[in-house]
DNA sequence: CAAAACGTTAAATTTTTTCTTAACAAAATT
DNA sequence: AATTTTGTTAAGAAAAAATTTAACGTTTTG
């Protein structure tokens, strides 16, 4: 069948359209650039052992198994069981809102969690200067002026948590509803 | 002044608690370890010269056009006009939120573009395959498994753009206030 | 129980990125 | 107009990250 043959070909450049795309903005997300197309393929593919994505990315196993040790990480790709084989097999996690929420979610709660962490330790730090009378008072103002400054952006950090809470229990989609697939 | 010393020093461990953080949040938003390490500094600092970044940064004085040119870029460094001096002065929005909005607006733009172009050629391509009537069934089959799993992930994209304009919009603050500053 | 299959860890190599020094271009002051 | 100041671009060096080859431990199968 060469007409088959040429359909196949006019597939695989379809695909490499959208895995390109799709790694390509994986990359802007911090995910090494293997770890981005290993999952642009898979997501054309169903369920895939270690050496299957090796075969067809033509890089080393181990490789691949880093990737998708980041992968399940961050929630894109699923360990799946297939009764007979011995091997793992993956699957890419195809709903990209279930990758959107896992990776933001996570991405966010650990900003939130670090940084007021921080600011709670400098805080107590400035609250020393900014009380002890010995200390001149142009640098009581300065402590001053920083504690206040991060007083006021612990408001973003809890937004940011309360926006992490809203998309985890779905309470976004109330707001902002999922388009209808037509 | 030995009590003011010591008050400096305890200052100067106040802010590095923070600018840790805050730099190393950065760093997984993909901005580069210097260029965090930068905003994070002058989110202390007021207007700063490239000169005194270097100084205070003991980096090189490409290094800080480089790297403020790429906090400009995502919105984290605003530039200043400061009489008297001719050298450019820069400062550091302190406003969490516009730094959120622009940085996540701009990457997720960016994403959405990116991704549906894809998918349109793509799709072209599937098409074509999937309305020949000389390519095997089960060809014509796997085309057209792609192209629906093509044509439902617009959903995702649709969504992406609604919650972009929400932001940019700032409607987004009617279903999550931002909580009150103490 | 020995040999093979599978996945992971460790060490080494390659590649990529980041940073610096040096050269350059534009603007301004003398 | 010549010299100095300021910022950027270019090329090279240093540092960091990603990938591969090799070695290891575990499980399975003959």
């Amino acid at each position: 069948m060469n007409k088959d043959n040429q359909a196949l070909e006019r597939m695989e450049k379809a695909k490499d359209q959208v895995i390109g795309a799709i790694s390509e903005t994986m990359d802007l997300y911090g995910v090494t650039p293997s770890a981005g197309n290993l999952y642009a393929t898979m997501y054309f593919e169903g369920e895939m052992t270690l050496d299957e994505m090796r075969e067809i990315l033509g890089m080393s196993k181990p490789s691949m198994s880093t990737s998708i040790r980041k992968l399940q990480e961050i929630e894109m790709v699923k360990k799946t069981y297939k009764r007979g084989s011995r091997k793992h097999t993956y699957m890419a996690e195809k709903d990209f809102f279930h990758s959107f929420m896992a990776f933001y979610c996570q991405m966010w709660d650990r900003e939130v969690k670090m940084n007021l962490e921080a600011i709670k330790q400098s805080e107590k730090e400035l609250k020393a200067i900014i009380s002890d009378d010995a200390v001149s008072e142009s640098i009581r103002k300065e402590a001053q002026e920083h504690y206040d400054m991060l007083e006021n952006s612990k408001t973003y950090y809890h937004w940011l948590e309360d926006l992490v809470k809203s998309i985890r229990s779905e309470e976004i989609f109330e707001f902002l509803p999922k388009p209808p697939t037509k």
